[in-house]
DNA sequence: CAGGATCCAGACGTGGATCCGT
DNA sequence: ACGGATCCACGTCTGGATCCTG
């Protein structure tokens, strides 16, 4: 069962997601006729989540937008333990710099039309679940959990925004020596490229030209432990 | 003879050169390990080129800066029908526009530190005659033709900065409907893009944001033709 | 544990240019 | 003839994330 167009509904969307749950990674491969699941994610570390949005039938490419364009919907799927607690932070989208400098970003520091509200205001999450026993690390025989559809809430709204405006002020200011991934409660500011030879012209609190690190936002893993919990009661 | 490094003096640049004139295409590709030629150029344009930068040791990427930067010398390719007679328009660079809007690029209009200017300073010019008879049309029987350092004399000099600056002027005053292919006595103004429907948003002339076709600077034929002319005097 | 580093796939941009209809 | 349209190679960038030391 793949489907190479986009779900027209959003009950569309969850029946599809709802067939995978129970199923292993190995099945789904199968399904989709590709090759067997990688040993190690080490060099692929992309692969679950491409194979997810395939049988969703997600939009692929490095476009800035939600998954589901006309849905409105975001398809997040979470690496989780044996006993379904997310295991690693989970990815928002790039930080992208217009290479302002100092407060010529002000303008844009707007959380209700940021892509990370955008992103996440509405998520289906898709937990993949760690087989147990001696079967622990094998990735062809982790399970689809149940997904769930999530309507950000306001609570959580206010400390995501918080958590952005701090960062995007570090960010627009040209602040970079002060960022570091320990700001943010919720979400938090981390490397995202091939490597950390990378660096991108940037300029800094003192309108000088520099070279930074591409960053992205990222949901703590602590956020999305509390908020999968919060599923199951 | 193929060359992975580039020639550290200009001397041993000529000399690549030279020992390359005389030979056929279907030579070359057999010097450089590669596949016959292709019969026509339709999905292969810019293969001559890339067959002479390698054979020269010319860096290849798509990095806007000249082919040999330690010498400062630009590699320019120039198909010749059997009287050595330029046969098409020879692209220089891309136009990079930065978004810019009205009279805000006027700081940038400075003919003396453009990119037109220092890729045209000093150029190898390295005509590819085609056969004649009835091999006129294949590509394999080409010949490199004797190959023609050129430094740019003031004469020239002061007619492409004439064009360069009518040119950068309707771009950076946003006047896209303006620009024709018609403007310019030796550089022009063509599309630069895989194909027509790619459209990038530009600040037009009412400071309205409009979606315009990737250009790029061109030399006409008329002018090569003169130019390799002059060679043979 | 978690902050910083890293890896693949696919889209995209630019340099190499030539094609082609009027 | 030539203005506008098009095509490949290849490096870069972004979305998909997980890896890996201290």
């Amino acid at each position: 069962m793949l489907f190479l167009n986009p779900p027209h509904t959003l009950d569309e969307l969850i029946k599809r997601a709802r067939d995978l749950s129970g199923k292993t990674l190995s099945e789904l491969s199968v399904l989709a006729g590709e090759k067997a699941p990688p040993d190690n994610l080490k060099q692929a570390k992309g692969w679950i989540g491409q194979l997810i949005e395939r049988h969703l039938g997600a939009f692929g490419g490095s476009l800035p937008r939600v998954d589901f364009p006309n849905l409105g919907i975001e398809l997040k799927t979470i690496p989780c333990d044996g006993q379904g607690r997310p295991k690693e932070s989970t990815f928002v989208c790039s930080v992208v710099y217009p290479l302002s400098g100092p407060s010529s970003g002000m303008k844009e520091m707007d959380w209700d039309n940021s892509l990370v509200k955008r992103k996440l205001s509405h998520v289906l999450w898709v937990p993949v679940i760690d087989a147990g026993g001696e079967d622990k690390h094998i990735i062809a025989k982790r399970r689809v959990g149940n997904p769930h559809l999530w309507e950000m809430d306001l609570e959580t709204e206010n400390i995501l925004k918080q958590d952005w405006e701090e960062l995007m002020e570090l960010l627009s200011f040209g602040k970079f020596a002060s960022i570091s991934a320990r700001i943010g409660r919720y979400l938090q500011l981390r490397p995202k490229a091939a490597h950390s030879r990378i660096l991108r012209p940037q300029i800094n609190e003192a309108s000088e030209l520099s070279l930074t690190c591409p960053k992205g936002f990222y949901l703590r893993t602590l956020f999305t432990r509390q908020l999968l919990k919060s599923f199951y009661l």
